[in-house]
RNA sequence: UGGGGAGUCGCCAAGUUGGUUAAGGCACUGGGUUUUGAUCCCAGCAUCCGAAGGUUCGAGUCCUUCCUCCUCAGCCA
């Protein structure tokens, strides 16, 4: 027997290289759970944890969900699943100023929507941060009762001074050596609302001195007089992300703690933390590890946080859920599938390195599972009337249309052929390019699922607009019929008759800006560019269309495809029973230059 | 300029302890099928792994030097 390889699985990354690892030295397999999360004592009551993995997705509630995130939910509950783990959704809400209850819930939601839920079994794993401010509390006198952690009086200014720079080492704070029942005594009186916002911060003790500026005394505790969304008014000093991250992740024995790689020079003071309050016996070992990978970058869109708020407060779109925005309300609302969002993360994997995906790779994605997903139905975008002269007035005759081709087992639906018919007005040309072949004078083509006909002529405005055009059927030539192979013709258009048709709003999107990189680069005069200026000033045509009847039943966030066109949905919000509007998810690919 | 990262086909990305022909996907190019110029099918697509040296029977994988890009100086996350 040779020695094969084994064949590399799918999907295969830095990430799952480390949990397998993991796995099979029994990193882990110590860990226990009791159920709910908390310190040393209380998951040492617990029974050995069924999860094998546990992570998190950790989102601050303070803007919606866009498809860098999409990524990060992928990795963290996909990982989760893939190896009988949990995943857990974790509010971080540390900084009640910028947070709400509309973000929570906008999240939740878009989570959702992506398939990915946090029951397991008989526990919710669905926490908030804000829940663990007493454990923090605790963890910061222990902190400063071991000599870790010191109340400093210095103001913001004194302190960014005093931090030194990227080259030179910090200097010492004066307060750095307050004992420890002074510091204390102050850390309690800032928990007590005796000093004012901003002259006190606890910090911990590290070194000034360290080429990590990160670890220069990072503060871990402030001063904030300022509403809670869940905690209210019962705290007046909240603790920063650095500290309060790895205590998440620790009270919820979270194993592997992905982040992204701006958060690489975090990890020592991450691992720093915790060993200090593992020795402080207050949590067990082992902790949970920090691993960071690329973030998303997508051309065409913006994804960073400042810059979507921006384009929703200055109304350069409708709303966090505008189409054209790459929000998941904007892309739930545009037409793409939470199938598709899958494909696209499986598609660009998972790494360390710096990249930017093409957009219309993501658009390839979300292509390739409506493919596979929506209906087929036709629709008449810029209507033209196409007249058949030798066809009875006042007949009506049923043409049967499948619901899909790749699946036969949807059945067909009866759309009705008249004597007038909208057609696409780029199906028509009288005088032709070279290599088109669909109508124009004297030639044949056929009426999708109808007849072949002949062009005998158009109709002109004043301006020399074609206004109509006309044709006269092959009576023998049906499709569905023996005699449809009797004349052979390349075109095939698309058509809807002007008697049934549905007139329709629908909405033709296009990318929100016109350049690959948004802002990028300098102007002439050497300022940087303002992302605003790339704004694609035609990211939207609202255009009515002729749809065919059936069309008209369609439910709000029903997918179709449009046949010859594109992948279109049903507008989530504005449409209303028996009167849909449409939005352009994503057009068809076109081989076709013309 | 200090610290921390990253550089493999146009775009992503495997490549675990060095082992002989550098996965795969997307894009692209030919050809075929097709009542969507869609889909689908078939074929092609890196003598080369940021650069230059070196170690070795053998290097994308080890060593040295260099180059480029990203990132860190919030009481944001």
């Amino acid at each position: 027997m040779s020695q094969e390889k084994a064949p590399i699985p799918l999907g295969s990354n830095f990430i799952r290289a480390i949990v397998d690892k993991d796995l099979e030295q029994g990193v882990y397999a110590s860990r226990k759970w009791a159920g709910t999360p908390g310190d040393a004592t209380h998951q040492a009551a617990g029974q050995p944890d069924p999860a094998k993995i546990r992570t998190r997705f950790p989102p601050e509630p303070n803007g919606y969900l866009h498809i860098g995130h999409a990524k990060s939910i992928f990795l963290n509950f996909g990982l989760a699943r893939d190896y009988n783990g949990v995943c857990h959704l974790r509010f971080d809400d540390t900084n009640p100023e910028k947070e709400s209850q509309e973000y929570v819930d906008s999240i939740t939601d878009s989570v959702k929507w992506l398939g990915f839920g946090w029951q397991n079994g008989g526990e919710s794993n669905l926490y908030f941060a804000s829940n663990y401010f007493d454990f923090m509390y605790r963890a910061a006198e222990a902190l400063i009762e071991n000599g870790h952690a010191y109340v400093d009086s210095q103001s913001a200014e004194e302190m960014r001074i005093n931090r030194g720079t990227l080259t030179e080492a910090g200097k010492n704070s004066l307060w750095r050596e307050r004992t420890v029942a002074e510091n204390l005594a102050l850390f309690r009186e800032m928990r007590d609302g005796k000093h004012a916002d901003g002259s006190l911060i606890l910090r911990s003790k590290i070194d000034m001195a360290s080429p990590n500026i990160n670890l220069r005394d990072p503060a871990i505790y402030r001063v904030r007089r300022a509403h809670h969304h869940n905690t209210g008014d019962k705290w007046c000093i909240y603790p920063m992300y650095t500290f309060a991250h790895p205590i998440e992740d620790a009270l919820e024995q979270i194993t592997h703690s992905i982040c992204t790689l701006e958060f690489e020079d975090q990890r020592p003071f991450y691992d720093w933390l915790l060993e200090r309050l593992a020795e402080a016996g207050l949590l067990a070992h082992p902790l949970p590890k920090q691993y960071e990978f690329a973030r998303l970058n997508l051309t065409y869109v913006v994804l960073s946080k400042r810059k979507l708020i921006q384009l929703v407060e200055e109304k350069h779109v409708s709303g966090w859920d505008d189409p054209r925005l790459p929000t998941l309300a904007g892309a739930r609302r545009r037409g793409y599938v939470a199938e598709g969002f899958k494909l696209f993360t499986d598609r660009i994997g998972v790494s360390k390195a710096d990249s930017w995906i093409d957009y219309s790779t993501f658009e390839d994605c979300m292509r390739e599972v409506l493919n596979i997903n929506a209906e087929r139905r036709i629709a008449v975008l810029d209507p033209i009337k196409l007249v058949i002269d030798n066809y009875p007035v006042n007949s009506v005759e049923d043409c049967f249309a499948p619901n899909h081709p790749l699946k036969p087992e949807l059945g067909k639906r009866i759309v009705p052929l008249t004597r007038e018919l909208w057609i696409e007005r780029e199906d028509f040309m009288e005088v032709p390019s070279k290599g088109y072949f669909r109508l124009t004078p004297e030639g044949m083509v056929r009426l999708r699922y109808g007849y072949v006909v002949k062009c005998t002529g158009c109709e002109k405005d004043a301006n020399g607009n074609v206004t109509v055009v006309h044709c006269e059927y092959l009576p023998d030539t049906k499709s569905g019929t023996p005699g449809s192979d009797s004349v052979k013709v390349k075109g095939n258009i698309h058509w809807v008759s002007a008697q049934h048709a549905y007139e329709c709003e629908v909405r033709l999107y296009d990318r929100l800006f016109k350049e690959a990189h948004p802002g990028q680069g300098q102007t002439e005069d050497g300022h940087d560019r303002d992302f605003l200026t790339d704004i694609n000033p035609n990211s939207v045509t609202v255009i009515t269309a002729q749809l065919e009847p059936s069309l008209k039943d369609a439910k709000a966030e029903d997918s179709f495809q449009f046949e010859r066109h594109g992948y279109f949905v049903a507008d989530k919000i504005d449409s209303v029973a028996g009167k849909p509007v449409f939005n352009r998810t994503v057009t068809l690919r076109d081989a076709w230059q013309k």
